[in-house]
RNA sequence: GCCCUCGUAGCUCAGGGGAUAGAGCAUUGGCUUCCGGAGCCAUGAGCGCAGGUUCGAAUCCUGCCGAGGGCGCCA
């Protein structure tokens, strides 16, 4: 019997490269050699942390020791014994290591597979999963209200989520994102109020909006317009603008106004209603959402006969499902107790609770001067994602928000940042990719070209540098199932950043266009650093970064 | 009080069952021949505390401590 290799391994890419297949049928042919019968789901075949530990690993032998009645360690050179008598000519050598791993070491051949894998895939095809194949995501994020300029925390939630949307479609997912302009409601109203007093040089409504920016755009607002409408106009145009700066885009501007009028809100209430999820007590009309494990129970319609947010929020996310099976909202955490509420309602509208799900992202602290800032209406202070952008420029801002895992608190300090800029990880990266263009124009002032990869020999990349390069290369598919698995598009920021230092590795000590670089290894290299430019292309594209000629 | 997230090097963060826990910044010291030194090499220092599960825990579970957020007929 063969031994079952963990789910999530059978989901990862590796499985795909021949290499794995390999291991893995040694092994079960291995194992059902010493008639063991293994069923449990703990057998890893992983890449080691340390290159002394090989190339690939397995702990088949500390898992089923126990069931086998056996030391692992001498249940592993069993295995051992077995794997060397069968023909497997990319491996090289094997051996048992510290508790009890069979780990492999393989000759350098599946390395330079690695080559011609992302060469012959190219930009367009490496790396590129189809494990979403058929299934559509709607990914709605940022929606923040349009009652004034996007601030520094906004920020992030665009870069994730324009990021996120970028490795599911990488991964095969039709992906359709949204943001929702809350264009009514009190809050624009609000709004439109503080523009007029400030055009008419009038005290500001209780609870109005005193930031600077309310004043300059009071200036430009026309006489005969209605300030609610100009006002959400005003704000949107100035978020879509900095969001386009930041190279996010989103495929739908959602008008809760829009919506509203359409009638959507009597029909889901009329679906609640039909559904005998509605009470209504306390003069009030209440949604039965502790049904569905919400804490208590919520208003749809107030005492005043006027409905709460949630009503429209849900007709909305009733709608999301037109376009995409998936609905995913990115919520900052002062937002995370609203989810059971929606997923419940959903619930009761006919939707698989597996069909909604939330991503609570930490919130971000906004610093400047050396204080914290409370993002304050009242008194109107904030950090504008405009400002950060201009000070630091699209990419530091971009990668600044994409370096850390969404579940941790970021501190947008804009002083640190605009002082280090020079120092932030995306010119590291950047670097390396306006290196190997500078290779490329070298080599054309040079009269060097490429020949065809057919007559290439890959086997010359032998030195550890270009080796650590294509080991680089070759996780990029895992990576990017991970990223899109685990909603984390910091990792593959983490895995730019490794390929970036192994390309200046291989930079520093490995001449291409050097006169003393005999011609086939030459020919060799300038393909290794055209997979590495592959690479990086790919990489930056995934998290909206530009790929810069020269720096 | 209840719920969610986090606590890793001096600082900012990766790593989220596997072997010796990694980067960047900061420190200190090296790298002059032709592809870009925004680079390379070396350097010290760390998993909040206490239990538990496991062959194995930074990782999973429980409690405590600490930080942030949430518990409206606000959005």
């Amino acid at each position: 019997m063969a031994p079952k290799l963990r789910d999530s391994n059978a989901d990862l890419r590796e499985l795909k490269l021949v290499i794995t297949e390999v291991l893995a049928t040694a092994l079960a042919d291995a194992l059902s050699e010493l008639g063991i019968v293994v069923a449990s789901s703990e057998i890893h075949l992983e890449r080691p942390a340390h290159r002394e530990h090989g190339d690939w690993s397995s702990n088949v032998a500390l898992v089923i020791s126990k069931q086998a009645g056996r030391k692992p360690r001498d249940l592993a050179v069993d295995l051992v014994k077995v794997l060397e008598s069968m023909p497997a000519e990319q491996i090289q050598t094997l051996e048992v290591a510290g508790p009890g791993f069979v780990n492999f070491h393989l000759s350098n051949q599946w390395l330079h597979d690695v080559l011609t894998d992302v060469v012959s895939g190219g930009e367009s095809a490496y790396a590129r999963s189809e494990t979403g194949n058929g299934q559509s995501i709607n990914l709605e994020f940022v929606s923040a209200n349009p009652t004034g300029p996007l601030h520094a925390g906004g920020g992030r939630w665009g870069a994730y989520g324009d990021s996120l949307a970028r490795i599911f479609r990488r991964c095969g997912y039709e992906t359709f994102t949204e943001y929702y302009v809350n264009d009514r409601g009190l809050q624009t109203e609000l709004f439109g109020a503080s523009l007029l007093a400030r055009r008419d040089g009038a005290e500001l409504p209780e609870g109005g909006y005193a930031g600077e920016y309310v004043v300059e755009w009071a200036l430009e607002m026309p006489d005969n317009v209605d300030p609610v409408a100009w006002g959400c106009e005003r704000a949107l145009a100035d978020v879509q603008e900095s969001l386009a700066s930041m190279n996010v885009a989103f495929d739908h501007w959602a008008s809760e106004k829009a919506l509203v009028n359409s009638g959507a809100m009597e029909t889901a209430l009329e679906a609640l209603r039909e559904g005998g999820w509605v009470d209504d007590h306390e003069g009030a009309t209440w949604l039965r959402t502790s049904t569905f494990g919400d804490e208590k129970d919520r208003v749809l319609i107030k005492s005043d006969g006027e409905p709460t947010y949630f009503v429209p929020d849900i007709a909305y996310h009733t709608q999301k499902f037109d376009r995409g099976n998936l609905v995913i909202d990115v919520l900052g955490a002062d937002h995370h107790g609203y989810v059971p509420r929606m997923s419940a309602a959903l619930q009761m509208l006919g939707h698989e609770a597996s069909s909604y799900e939330a991503i609570i992202g930490q919130n971000v602290t906004l610093v400047r001067d050396g204080k914290e800032i409370n993002l304050s209406k009242r008194t109107g202070t904030m950090v504008e994602v405009r400002e950060l952008i201009e000070a630091v420029g699209p990419d530091v801002a971009r990668f600044a928000y994409l370096l850390q895992s969404i579940d941790t608190r970021q501190t947008i300090d804009i002083d640190v940042l605009s002082s280090q800029a020079n120092e932030n990880p995306v010119y590291y990266v950047q670097y390396a990719y306006a290196r190997i263009a500078s290779v490329g124009r070298e080599a054309e002032k040079r009269g060097v070209t490429r020949n065809p990869l057919s007559e290439i020999d890959p086997t010359l990349l032998t030195h550890e540098r270009e080796l650590e390069l294509l080991r680089a290369l070759s996780t990029l598919p895992d990576t990017i199932e991970i990223a899109a698995r685990d909603r984390a598009p910091h990792k593959i920021s983490t895995w730019i950043r490794e390929l970036a230092a192994v390309f200046h590795g291989f930079y520093h000590d490995c001449p291409v266009l050097r006169s003393d670089v005999e011609s086939d290894l030459q020919q060799a290299r300038l393909w290794l650093v055209e997979s590495a430019r592959i690479g990086f292309s790919i990489g930056l594209d995934l998290l909206g970064l530009t790929a810069p000629e020269e720096m």
